[in-house]
DNA sequence: CACTTGACCTGTCCGC
DNA sequence: TGCGGACAGGTCAAGT
């Protein structure tokens, strides 16, 4: 589900609600979902404390005390959920909560703090994992080694957005966008709404777009990354904060999901296509291809 | 090589 | 109401 802006939210949660705690158990019955020798758990996990949680690209880490680490990618439908006790309900929002007890049917993995406090891995799809490894091992991932900038970092000035699009400068942009070694962090929806806001059709050829677009491009990612981020993120459908709570982009976004709708700019009818195999929208006046 | 497709899973929605 | 198929925010591996 999540992407940067989703994962930030999620680690701002965690950041206020976790650091410090002591791990007490860890439950979990999907081995992909938590892929971790019982020996490495008891010996590095059980009685630490949680010293730090940073995010890197649509990876969360959280920092033991141990010089372990626990390593988590959402994916597509996963939420970290903190509760002060476990079995009770959400924050009380019952408008913005879209999960009730915990744990559920989609828990993945419950983590229990000497306090009482759980910290809930859900995944309905069961594509997210999170792992525990050595710390400093991190950086020897294959996906770490590999990852673009960040897009809000402050060294991502226009010339690197340049310098990085043009490693697949014959590809369709929106194809390049979502390339996670070519930038850290964009997914379906903000690809879309930052190409919306450049004015780009998803299927241009990257060596086609005019230096001037490249640069609004640049300006379009980290406004849309950051006003989502302010917003919480995005809740499509499971994405929900580190309290359970939804995210409230989607009622800003301007062509994701907005198929049928008319264009805020110019009116036009929304459409939608298949780039990149994702469903991709795009306002079919604003967004022209090259001819 | 570079791009597309399938796989990993569960759930929901839409058409018949 | 039931059933089949398409589709869903991500990333790999395999195939063309």
């Amino acid at each position: 589900m999540p992407e940067l802006p989703e994962v930030e939210t999620v680690r701002l949660g965690l950041k206020k609600l976790l650091v410090g705690k002591q791990l007490d158990n860890i439950k979990h019955d999907w081995p992909k979902s938590f892929p971790n020798a019982v020996t490495d758990v008891e010996n590095f996990a059980i009685g630490k404390n949680i010293i730090n949680i940073r995010r890197r690209a649509k990876v969360l880490i959280i920092d033991l005390n141990s010089q372990y680490s626990f390593v988590i990618h959402l994916k597509m439908t996963g939420q970290m959920v903190f509760r002060s006790e476990a079995y009770n309900f959400g924050a009380g929002h019952p408008n913005d909560s879209l999960i009730g007890n915990l744990p559920d049917k989609s828990t993945r993995v419950d983590i229990a703090f000497t306090d009482g406090s759980h910290l809930f891995f859900n995944d309905q799809r069961k594509f997210g994992w999170m792992r525990l490894m050595p710390t400093t091992m991190i950086q020897e991932l294959d996906f770490f080694k590999k990852v673009g900038p960040e897009p809000l970092s402050k060294t991502f000035t226009p010339a690197v957005l340049v310098e990085r699009l043009n490693r697949r400068s014959r590809s369709a942009i929106k194809a390049v966008l979502l390339d996670q070694t070519v930038l850290a962090g964009i997914g379906n929806i903000y690809a879309d709404e930052s190409l919306w806001g450049a004015k780009i059709h998803p299927l241009t050829t990257v060596c086609d777009i005019p230096k001037n677009k490249l640069k609004t491009l640049h300006q379009e990612i980290q406004f849309v990354l950051k006003l989502a981020i302010e917003k919480g993120g995005s809740t499509d459908k499971n994405y929900v904060d580190a309290e359970g709570k939804k995210g409230s982009y989607m009622d800003f976004a301007r062509v994701f999901r907005r198929e049928g709708l008319s264009c805020p700019r110019c009116g036009t009818i929304i459409l939608k296509i298949r780039a990149a195999g994702r469903g991709t929208h795009l306002c079919p006046k604003c967004q022209k291809l090259p001819r």
